[in-house]
DNA sequence: ATTGACATTGACGCAACGTAATCGTGTAAT
DNA sequence: ATTACACGATTACGTTGCGTCAATGTCAAT
């Protein structure tokens, strides 16, 4: 069977000027040309096609797609698994972006007021760099007070839908964090979850967030009793547990 | 205070030239050029740009955000909640390739033959449509008997390794469904994952895998005594559990 | 006076086509 | 045979959000 660009266009759901632009790029050149200067493609230029768009509907960029199907002896196992890791990568982003524009939704709703210096905060993650590691170490002295002082400011000024949305979300981390100990596996899935609900549960409290923060307070969970005896409730262990979590989900160790 | 170019650039953690295309593209212009043409900033331009930041954070495109920006009486939190949703469906979709991808390395690893039929069939998922779903209800019986045999066949042909890898799937869908199981909730995320990883588990035993035939095995299991046990063993009910996880992961109820 | 850091304005490049604009062909109907 | 019209071809600009020269002017310090 032979086919005209528009033939083959319809066969396979592409327009006609993608198929010349394939042409025009190397990836898909016509079985001939007639003497009217028309493109034929034949059954292998199909199979071909049918090639380059399962490529392309994963995502991988024509310039991929070129060295894939044209090398001899392609690995294209090996190119999946690691496209995969992309594309995995690609949604955590998705996810953090989903979490912000939620948060952002709040903050426009007037449930969150952010500061003048909060406002450029957030968008620097690149300068929370070794400069600030520096106070590691001397977080959880100067975080222990001074949160706990906010934390209580903040409290004061909620709406009772606030109050009742924070309850739920702390509830879900005791939930997820008494699951994910069962795992004892603070890296694992679970764990994490548990770290990032307890990060959003912070992030109602305080008016910027840092991962430097939220070790030294998972830690201050370890060293207060008061904290210890609450997430020890029904399992011993269990802030230590969320401490190890958080400082993997942060990143950061506090010790 | 005021900022040139490069103060700014680093107060906010962008490039001079992308202050220049702001500029240019009057999404952010200057509060005065000096003397010697350079583009001075003030206060209420450090403002801007941080709230265009914000949003392009949040992914929303420059000429949106322009008009955002300049809308006298914006609702920006309509304007997110709308952009969530665009976001929720880049997910989905995102979601959709890497299911995709999984797929396509199983076949490229031979474990699943494709006809040439099905090719170009993979591109037009628009055509999954209701013409499919009147076999829903036929599908338990029809795959039932289908599937049992043609598993058997697979196992067969397999080697060593992917034996190894098939086991440790299966137990992993065993450790999520009986955490899972604890939470009661079918619908929830450890349940939908328990039954993401049963598909996958699924798919090295099936040429092509349907959500239809997913869900006529779920069923199966209930019905099945054999495998009712095996899923029940530990807890009682873990097999239904799975089956109602099932039937929403896949849309399809079978009952 | 020279140097080096920083400023300016063009202008091209990128990915993967969409979208004209202009013109030649194939074919069916008049 | 002519006309109409669908389909083919080529050329080339537009899209997004800047990165990256290139050529040139300015400021502050040595």
């Amino acid at each position: 069977m032979e086919y005209t660009v528009q033939k083959l266009g319809q066969l396979a759901g592409v327009s006609t000027r993608t198929l010349r632009y394939y042409d025009e790029i190397g990836i898909l050149k016509p079985a001939r040309i007639n003497s009217s200067g028309y493109r034929i493609y034949g059954q292998s230029e199909v199979d071909r096609l049918q090639q380059i768009l399962f490529f392309r509907e994963l995502g991988v960029s024509l310039e991929s797609i070129k060295q894939i199907i044209n090398a001899p002896t392609f690995d294209s196992a090996k190119a999946m698994i690691e496209h995969r890791e992309k594309l995995l990568e690609k949604r955590k982003q998705l996810d953090t972006l989903i979490f912000n524009v939620e948060k952002s939704i709040d903050v426009i709703g007037g449930k969150i007021m952010m500061t003048d210096k909060e406002k450029f905060e957030g968008f620097k993650q690149k300068l929370v760099d070794d400069n600030e590691k520096k106070y590691g170490k001397e977080v959880r002295d100067k975080y222990g007070e001074e949160v706990v002082n906010k934390s209580n400011n903040r409290v004061k000024g909620m709406s009772p839908e606030e109050y009742e949305e924070i309850t739920r979300l702390g509830d879900e981390v005791l939930e997820t964090l008494h699951i994910a100990f069962k795992t004892g596996d603070p890296a694992g899935e679970l764990a994490q979850q548990a770290a990032e609900l307890h990060r959003k549960w912070l992030s109602f409290y305080w008016d910027s967030y840092t991962k430097e923060a939220h070790a030294g307070i998972a830690q201050m969970y370890v060293d207060d009793e008061r904290f210890t005896a609450y997430y020890d409730d029904k399992q011993p262990g269990t802030a230590e547990f969320l401490r190890d979590a958080v400082f993997i989900y942060t990143g950061i160790n506090v010790k």
